[in-house]
DNA sequence: CAGTTGTTTTGAATAACTCAAGACAACTTG
DNA sequence: CAAGTTGTCTTGAGTTATTCAAAACAACTG
């Protein structure tokens, strides 16, 4: 199974005009399968695939598909880089303030007033970023475990 | 023209619930006259007037006052962490992809659709977070003048 | 299949930040 | 105004994510 999809992402490398490269269908691969995962865990997640492979390529591999454009990075305060496949489409993040779990979350079609700012200063805006902060349901389940004591 | 400041900055500490010390005033004085400073150029600005500061001191002040409330720290991606007095409205920010600098934006007031995500995935959502991307206007003074070369 | 270009490996270095323990200063109480 | 307590600052070292550089190597071209 693994293997079919292998092909396609050869092709995904190549149409970017990449080359194909066993380190780089694995972290494809590895962040299909787990998005929003920063290096080290990308690293892991290659490894039994590649027993060679090193932190140092991973994080090679990672931004060069991030400026080939295919893979988007995310930064989010107080974690490390993530990566995710999911690009194109200016969707947005909530990251949990507890366990640091991120979620994708849909931009609200066609109603993006924040994406405009009031005043801009002068500044020329190219993007708009969206975060979010809460609390996922399973910390949320945690905690509300930990009051009821 | 210190010395005035620094008497309500004093008062601002104690109002905090916090001791007022040599190093706390400094990094608020700093801070008022240079918003959006990492923690290396706090510790530049104060280093003048407190010979024998630390820069770890810097970080357990900003720390402090960020905890207290008296300060933001923001995290822009890609920068080391900024602090800014600004508190209490939740304005955004705007972050210049050539040289870095930053710029407060005001939000839109009574007009946040951005906040409530159409489908925060069973997430409790606390606050959201606005960053606008894009070329300060003395960059792109400096782009157009290369251009034009 | 050989050559060229670009990628990966290996090894080390950097920067931002954090942790810990003792010295010290700020507010409180008598 | 002096002494004590609490919390802050200083000093020093350590951690983590990330980047840089050079040599070994593999992928696409003709």
């Amino acid at each position: 199974m693994e293997t079919v999809t292998d092909a396609a992402l050869a092709d995904t490398l190549r149409e970017a005009g990449l080359k194909v490269t066993e380190p780089r269908v694995a972290v494809l691969s590895a962040l299909t399968d787990i998005p929003h995962s920063d290096a080290d865990t990308v690293f892991g997640a290659v490894l039994p695939s590649l027993p060679g492979t090193s932190l140092q390529a991973v994080y090679g591999v990672l931004a060069a598909l991030t400026t080939a454009g295919l893979l988007r990075k995310i930064e989010p305060a107080g974690s490390s880089a993530l990566y995710e496949r999911r690009i194109g489409d200016n969707h947005h993040h909530i990251v949990c303030t507890e366990c640091s779990a991120v979620r994708d979350v849909d931009c609200v079609v066609g109603h993006a007033p924040c994406l405009t700012p009031s005043d801009a200063g002068g500044f020329t805006v190219h993007t708009a970023e969206v975060n979010f902060w809460g609390v996922c349901p399973d910390c949320q389940s945690a905690l509300n475990q930990k009051s009821a004591d």
